[in-house]
DNA sequence: TTGACAACATACCCGGTAGTATGTTCATCA
DNA sequence: TGATGAACATACTACCGGGTATGTTGTCAA
């Protein structure tokens, strides 16, 4: 049976209310950032999204998931791959600075949504979703940390304490959602040396050995 | 003549409602940080507060000010250093890293103000007064830029675009702001520790020639 | 074709917040 | 010593924004 209207038009109504939410917490911030904005950026009214959304939090927390499962979806491809653990990082980080740059919206919310933490969650149950929110993306996090542990232990990296190196780490190659706006006539050559350099500065930051950069 | 209560008092009752506004920005953000939130970490109210600032935009671009001008008066008893570029910056970042975790707070309103841009600065008057500030905070970034541009012309950083360069450098000494958080019983010798982390992982992002660390 | 329900739009309520108007106290100085 | 004004506190207003209650319209299944 073929989908009714409904069917077909639900996640499309969903997803496009996401993608205007998650350009208006870009833009103005979570607090900054009303229902009224992200309705009329639909062009439309408050009606839709609280039907869609429980409440302006779950909204963000929704877009905040959004982000990640792109994140984990553009990595899955990579996550069979065998090679030695600072050639993953390599591959690895490539794909999440293009996230950064592609989804930039989603992912500064996914910023905002770690920075914020839990402050502005009041019920229960927002807590316990934001939890869950956070546990997701200290698992992504959690990816890259083992690639450079093993990375240091086989002689590839050479940094001192693990922790302050992949905070280090995650700061360059997350740094795209701060800075990176498309510029006008921009190729898709263009945007990929854009990620190579911020890769590099990353692997060198990580006292990659010069010259592996394959 | 000795100076009256008056002279003495306004000064240091300025620099409290500073002190205070820059915790709470730097906790909940601006939007999300009322005038009463502020002065009740003064223990005060919104008298005091209005008294002393024109408005709540006001306050948060003295702030942002004040942060300023302590990286001003960080670096001053280095400006007049006589060495060679990248020998120069690594004194530099060294100092401009130590501001950003003594001073978190304030420089954590700084990035605040220059993400935010000129977003919610209704008045003519508040639109000139951010672009002010943004020019100082553009005139302080110059001087790193000038660093690593002629470090570069001397081969001793290598790197494809000095603005992409100058980006990914400033995104890490910036970042104690968003990760730093002092530890019980932490000495200052552990929080040089991290500077020295971060101001490597910077050195080896331009693409510092190894070794020359000192 | 009709009842039910999804997918919205409209109208409204109410708490919080920026900003103001008005005390009140106390140091300073003529 | 009394007048003045700085440095606040208190009381109040106006508005905005999250959330809700209530229409309205179109779809689909029986």
């Amino acid at each position: 049976m073929a989908l009714g209207i409904r069917e077909r038009t639900l996640d499309s109504s969903r997803a496009a209310i996401l993608e205007a939410a998650a350009r208006c917490f870009h833009e103005r911030g979570y607090a900054a950032t009303s229902i009224d904005d992200v309705a009329r950026a639909l062009q439309s009214t408050k009606g839709r999204i609280y039907h869609h959304f429980e409440s302006k939090a779950d909204l963000f927390a929704e877009v905040f998931r959004a982000g990640m499962d792109m994140n984990y979806a553009a990595l899955e491809p990579l996550r069979s791959m065998k090679a030695e653990a600072y050639q993953l990082w390599r591959r690895f980080a490539w794909v999440h600075v293009d996230q950064m740059i592609t989804t930039r919206a989603f992912q500064r919310v996914v910023w905002m949504g770690v920075e914020m933490h839990l402050v502005g969650a009041p019920t229960p149950h927002q807590r316990a979703l934001f939890e869950e929110l956070f546990e997701t993306r200290s698992r992504y996090g959690d990816i890259f940390r083992k690639l450079i542990a093993e990375g240091r232990e086989t002689g590839h990296f050479h940094f001192p304490n693990l922790s302050v190196a992949n905070q280090l780490m995650f700061m360059t190659l997350n740094s795209p959602i701060f800075w990176y706006s498309p510029r006008t006539g921009e190729t898709r050559a263009d945007v990929e040396d854009l990620i190579a350099q911020v890769v590099t500065c990353a692997w060198r930051g990580l006292g990659g050995t010069e010259g592996t950069t394959t």
